[in-house]
DNA sequence: TTTTGGCACGTTTC
DNA sequence: GAAACGTGCCAAAA
């Protein structure tokens, strides 16, 4: 993870001074004490109070900031490891994932993971990919567990690309061949959506005479 | 008759 | 709570 273009958060020492010694001092240097006015031990108490209280929450922010870099890191983990094949063989091999399946497994909200991966592009084999496109929709299989719609839309585009051009697939058949030979089992209405996402014409546009 | 697309609905995901 | 998704129904188009 690239952080070095953000800032160190670093409290400022001066505020330990005041703590350790007492706010009598010069703000132009150390140690030198203020001789115009001298402050009263209940002045001092409050601001040693209000300081005490600040430091608090500059701490919390910046351990509240770790937090998020090690969350973003367990995360980035975890993707990387769960789509390995995806990012060694290609897109055909994504697994479906969702938001709530990494939440679940790192034992952290899904609101979390939402925010965390929001606007975040991953250094890949593949190239830059943004965080969210190690997610993908799944549909059951007919013999049991899940293809990611990703895959699907991948095969419609493979059918139709080796179709025969006097006869393009319809969307049934296409529905039908997803079935039989990839045990993917879609409606007919969702290949056509699917369709429409890859911006490829109906059969009766795609025919050659 | 065959194929497609609009709409609506329930469910899942964000 | 809102948005996205998969699907069935039905009418339109070819």
């Amino acid at each position: 993870m690239n952080d070095n273009y953000l800032p160190q958060i670093k409290i400022n020492s001066r505020y330990k001074t005041i703590l350790e010694v007492g706010n009598n001092i010069s703000p132009y240097g150390k140690g030198r004490l203020i001789k115009k006015r001298s402050i009263s031990d209940h002045e001092t108490k409050d601001t040693k109070k209000y300081i005490e209280e600040k430091l608090n929450s500059a701490k919390w922010l910046i351990k509240g900031i770790e937090q998020r870099k090690r969350t973003i890191y367990r995360i980035a983990d975890t993707l990387i490891e769960y789509q390995k094949d995806f990012l060694d063989k290609g897109i055909l091999y994504i697994k479906p994932l969702t938001l709530r399946k990494l939440a679940d497994r790192l034992e952290i909200h899904e609101s979390t993971v939402s925010r965390a991966i929001h606007n975040k592009i991953v250094q890949t084999p593949r190239g830059l990919l943004k965080m969210k496109f190690f997610f993908s929709k799944g549909v059951d299989k007919k013999s049991g567990g899940t293809v990611s719609t990703d895959k699907i839309k991948k095969l419609i585009k493979e059918y139709i690309n080796n179709e025969n051009c006097l006869k393009p697939w319809s969307d049934q058949k296409l529905a039908d061949l997803l079935s039989e030979k990839r045990d993917v089992d879609i409606s007919r209405r969702t290949v056509a959506k699917y369709r429409e996402i890859l911006k490829i014409p109906s059969s009766n546009l795609r025919k050659r005479f």
